[in-house]
DNA sequence: GACTTTAGAG
């Protein structure tokens, strides 16, 4: 019955209870106070936490309600109420009126506890305070809080997080007692700023190791770039007793996609299956990435279509798979899908899928997605992509209309976007405006040798050996040296690495000999080797032998030889295909009637039955 | 009596 008559008058007089809420700033307090005042409420019935967080911010506010918070609670027992609301403040968007906050509590003698500290301090490492992070932590000391392992603990990760890992360390170093969270904090905040040796050093020492420390380390390493060695930790880690939990498994997974170990891959996606974990968005998106790159757009679509949920970030990861396995359209029509579901996509969503255009040579349609973010969306394309759009028009062979916009870029271009028009140049053949873009980039990323290596091989197709020459003493002047092609292949769950004329390691006997035999057998298909890339002045037989070491080719022979026929074989390289490599995939694919799977630097290569699915176009 | 610290995706 009392339902139905709340239903009939909505519009009743507010019950009591919501008066006393129904305050939104210090003023309006004030007028309540009145009222409660005539109508003899007692002030003590007024919701405290409630004026506590409404008019702790403001400076007029603060003694107010201080005051009533005093008559109310006495004086001694109010600090609690202080404390959830500079708890709300650090932890809301706000952190720097909690900062004011405490002081203000400071000047009126409120005494602060460990509570109040924790989140004082955490509003100072949230902002990067250093300053006030310093005074707060004097002020820690006078109180005698010193012994405080929370305190401490979070004071050493303001000092790491301000990038003061001297005084995090000083600290660290003095601590009487440490646990797990402090030797955690050390081991984080070290591979943050790249020290792996140290962290390992803090992993070695502290006493006991949980679950975070462990996976501190693996996911601070493979952040560092050490995928392999984060890898090697884990593997470590199943010899303990203890279980990985869904960050340590994102951060294997990562691992395994940057590294491209599709076996472990699996094996860690079981595991999330068995535990439960695959519900949880970070880990299936996670999972998506890793399936993409190890090459199994499948596996990733199969993941990506069995999610109840999707972020952006999910979409924008399957987008990009898509397009990174030269599935253009389907990148664009999932994006149509996307869209029409009514998921904002953000700036990576783009990237992904100028790529897709970039890959299928959609200049229109790429110039009119970088319109649309613009237009439609009211974002800021960032320099990223404006690379895309670089790329996807000297790729095409509009090199003076990518030069044009590249002049007109609001921000300085970087080694990105030289790079993408340098990339053109080489494809297309323009010897003067990859001499301007190589100009550009030995000033930008002066040690590395990529670009020098385009040019020059631009050098030599047009046998403008006096040109190489140059380009390469240029190198040794500038103490430039060649990073070498590398290739590894994954059998038996053991990856086998090649690098570029490494002819030294086990089994080579045997394998140049198979090589010798695949060579002549592609050759009767029409395989004609392309000695142009090969920088030397030298006789054509020679070149031949030359492009045998490349390192794609290596781990292709051996591939072959190590298993069953029929068998897929996936290659991952860490630079771009080259012309010759790619042509001589597409011809051993069709004689030894294999997929071949290449992941280069950019995009997946499949090479079956003598054609790639790039379509020669990459 | 409870409220506080370390980590994760495209």
């Amino acid at each position: 019955m009392d339902a139905l008559c709340l239903s009939v008058s909505p519009s009743s007089a507010p019950s009591p209870q919501a008066l006393l809420h129904s305050f939104n700033s210090p003023w309006e307090l004030k007028q309540l106070h009145a009222h409660l005042i005539k109508s003899s409420v007692p002030l003590s019935s007024l919701p405290l936490p409630r004026v506590a967080a409404v008019c702790g911010p403001s400076p007029a506010g603060f003694p107010y309600a201080h005051r009533i918070l005093t008559i109310v609670q006495g004086p001694a027992s109010t600090t609690s109420l202080w404390n959830s609301c500079l708890k709300a403040l650090a932890e809301g968007d706000s952190p720097s009126d909690a900062i004011l906050l405490f002081y203000r509590l400071r000047d009126l003698d409120v005494l602060p506890d460990t509570f109040t500290c924790s989140f004082v301090l955490k509003a100072c490492t949230k902002l990067l305070d250093l300053e006030n992070g310093r005074i707060i932590h004097g002020y820690v000391e006078k109180l005698g809080l010193r012994w405080n392992l929370f305190l401490e603990n979070m004071i050493v990760n303001l000092y790491a997080s301000c990038g003061e890992m001297g005084d995090a360390e000083k600290l660290f170093d003095s601590m009487p007692k440490r646990d797990t969270v402090t030797w955690n904090t050390m081991i984080t905040q070290s591979l943050k700023r790249g020290y792996t040796d140290k962290a390992h050093s803090y992993f070695t020492r502290m006493p006991e190791r949980s679950v975070r420390s462990w996976t501190a380390m693996i996911s601070g390493l493979a952040q560092c770039g050490k995928h392999e060695e984060a890898l090697q930790l884990f593997r470590k880690m199943k010899g303990t007793d203890l279980r990985p939990n869904e960050v340590t498994v994102v951060a294997v997974l990562a691992a395994c996609a940057a590294v491209g170990s599709l076996d472990l891959g699996r094996e860690i996606h079981e595991f999330s299956d068995k535990s439960g974990f695959t519900k949880n968005t970070h880990i299936s998106n996670t999972l998506v990435d890793m399936y993409v790159k190890c090459g199994c757009l499948e596996e990733a679509l199969k993941v990506f279509n069995a999610m109840e949920e999707r972020t952006i970030v999910s979409w924008s990861a399957m987008v990009y798979g898509l397009a990174m396995h030269g599935k253009g359209q389907e990148a664009l029509s999932l994006f149509d899908q996307m869209v029409r579901m009514g998921v904002r996509p953000n700036g990576v969503t783009f990237v992904g899928l100028l790529h897709a255009c970039s890959h299928m040579g959609l200049v229109d349609q790429g110039r009119e997605f970088f319109a649309e973010m613009i237009r439609d969306y009211g974002m800021n394309p960032n320099i990223e992509h404006y690379g895309c759009i670089v790329d996807l028009l000297s790729r095409a062979g509009h090199l003076k209309e990518a030069r044009e916009f590249i002049k007109n870029m609001p921000m300085e271009p970087n080694e990105v976007v030289w790079g993408a028009f340098l990339g053109g140049c080489a494809v297309h053949k323009n010897i003067e405006l990859a001499e301007e873009a190589t100009e550009h980039l030995s000033q930008l990323d002066p040690h590395n040798d990529g670009y020098y290596i385009v040019l020059s091989n631009i050098y030599a197709n047009a046998k403008r050996w006096e040109d190489v020459a140059r380009v390469r003493r240029l190198m040794r002047s500038r103490g430039v040296k060649k990073t070498p092609g590398c290739s590894t292949i994954t059998i038996d769950g053991e990856v086998h690495r090649f690098v570029a004329g490494d002819l030294g390691h086990d089994g080579a006997e045997e394998m140049s000999q198979r090589w010798e035999v695949l060579l002549g057998k592609m050759k009767s298909r029409g395989y004609v080797p392309n000695t142009s890339v090969v920088l030397l002045d030298i006789e054509e037989s020679e070149k031949e032998k030359f492009l045998y070491r490349h390192s794609e080719k290596l781990a292709l022979v051996y591939g072959l030889i190590n298993t069953r026929a029929g068998t897929t074989i996936t290659i991952m390289k860490n630079l771009r295909v080259c012309q010759d490599c790619h042509e001589a995939l597409k011809v051993a694919s069709e004689v030894t009637s294999r997929e071949i799977v290449v992941r280069d630097r950019n995009r997946f290569h499949l090479f079956k039955d003598g054609i790639c699915s790039c379509g020669d176009y990459w």
